[in-house]
DNA sequence: GCCACTTACTTCGAGGTTCGAAGAAAATAA
DNA sequence: TTATTTTCTTCGAACCTCGAAGTAAGTGGC
């Protein structure tokens, strides 16, 4: 029996990961980070407000401590800074210095550069976002 | 400025991975395993030849004292067995047990269960198959 | 206002993971 | 035979992740 469709499509998800991780490495260390750090900073999106601890543990799939953990060192990089929100002072929100958001912009145009999808033309990319975004979408329930 | 295909892309294959990896936990907890045990098993394909140390390494993209660690792991709970080359003795193959072919079976189909891909159909799967190997092969120069 | 409860985060300590350096064993080549 | 290279393992250090416990702040009942 041949390989199903789904677990071709698992594996070359997979594979794209892992390769994409492995080519960044050198990256990454340029700007002291590791790729626990660099996911953490690329989650704070400049564009939008910031953050607080609990919001991003989320986005990255990790708990509070481990959380606290990388922020620690992100914010001991001067990449990221600290704040109380003054809406719920239980909270804190996690913002990017002016040094974070140019690594960040730095880490991410590296990545694009060295993606395998980097090879594929518009209409394949469009195309690819299309089918992903689909996956996403059908399974993202609200909370 | 929205942000392009290609960094869409990327943020989406990374996520895809990550909710993944995250609802498998369970699963691959049930069985005693981790994130890199249950790769590297699912890295030994019992309709192949069984690879030698460096050859995995090479698929896990981790270094061999990494491997060594990972593969002591596996031989502890029964799932795989090392043996030497006779064409090379100083090569060790890394062969499933039946133990571990049962659990590596296991492992992927609670995997493709869980996928966000799951929930595309056949066509949307085939073209997602077609774009992901055409961004795999272009790439994967040999050597 | 006071008290119990919940929520958000941090610290701590343990265990898991990854890696470079060094070393053992076997193949290769001169 | 001897030097070199290749494959793998062991060792020690650093990093990452997590559960448990603790602190500070918000919430709701009275």
């Amino acid at each position: 029996m041949t390989r199903s469709a789904l677990e071709t499509a698992v594996v070359a998800n997979h594979e794209i990961f892992m390769q994409t991780s492995d080519r960044i490495e050198t990256v990454l260390a340029e700007h002291g980070l590791t790729h626990a750090t660099a996911h953490a900073l690329w989650a704070i999106d400049p564009a939008e407000a910031p953050p607080s601890m609990k919001e991003l543990a989320s986005r990255l799939y990790c708990n509070a401590p481990n959380l606290s953990f990388v922020v620690n060192q992100l914010t001991g990089r001067g990449f990221v800074e600290r704040s109380t929100d003054p809406t719920d002072r239980r909270s804190r929100v996690v913002a990017l210095t002016e040094d974070g958001r140019r690594v960040r912009t730095a880490v991410i145009e590296a990545t694009l550069a060295l993606s395998p999808f980097a090879q594929l033309d518009t209409d394949d990319l469009l195309n690819l976002v299309g089918l992903l975004g689909k996956a996403l979408k059908r399974t993202a329930g609200p909370a």
